[in-house]
DNA sequence: CACGGATATAGACATCTGTCAATATCGATA
DNA sequence: TATCGATATTGACAGATGTCTATATCCGTG
């Protein structure tokens, strides 16, 4: 951790930046957004976002996830957690489950400022 | 390196998954598109790119980009290959000057990806 | 309250990544 | 062709990352 930055969700982070194509990224907003796009760049979590996404109401619990991949659970763990501190997955406890629901405001906004696409 | 995938610009790549909400990605898919997000997913590279977007044409001469940021010449260089072998950006070299242009149509294919925005 | 199952954390380890200084390459021109 | 300036490559190194095993935590149920 270095010098630490306002906190924002991010699609706060990312709605603050025009689209990438228009003017370029200060050196703060580039450390906001790089964090988003580093959680994102990794198969095994875009598989894990991609497959909660394909859930209904785009959340899924843990036990059905790690069935899905040919990974240890802690290792599926470590995967959502990364995503969740990411702002990426909401993350809720309901009795000995856990269930990560997709943001997808904040897909759609990185989605927007990488496309060029008004928000 | 392992097992290698097809040969695909990032563009082919994006184009033939669904937007990650509506359907999960395989492991192929996700291991062709998370490249291209890992190349997006450094501060420097974003600014990079969207310093490059900034300039008449979406191109830039390395002699301009190198200026822009207090890394030596070499890290410059080595980021753009990262992100010209990743596909988002083109190269040419005019003399003895290199230019590098923005790849628009792999951005925004990403940016639908991400955002589920039909493309 | 003790147990068992669901999930998270800790620690270890190999690999990958970003950076730099030093050096190579390439092309224009004197 | 000798040189110089622009860009790339190499090699080194510290720190980050993905994975595992072992273990801890949390909660419902008997």
């Amino acid at each position: 951790m270095s010098k630490s930055l306002p906190l924002l969700t991010p699609t706060e982070a990312v709605a603050c930046c025009s689209p990438l194509m228009k003017q370029p990224l200060s050196e703060d907003e580039a450390a906001q957004i790089a964090p988003l796009l580093k959680a994102l760049a990794d198969p095994v979590r875009l598989r894990l976002l991609s497959l909660v996404a394909s859930y209904a109401d785009q959340e899924a619990c843990v036990c059905d996830l790690n069935d899905a991949f040919d990974l240890s659970q802690p290792t599926i763990s470590h995967h959502l957690k990364v995503l969740h501190e990411a702002g990426l997955l909401d993350r809720s406890k309901r009795g000995v489950w856990v269930y990560y629901r997709v943001r997808a405001d904040a897909l759609s906004a990185l989605g927007a400022l990488l496309g060029g696409v008004a928000t």
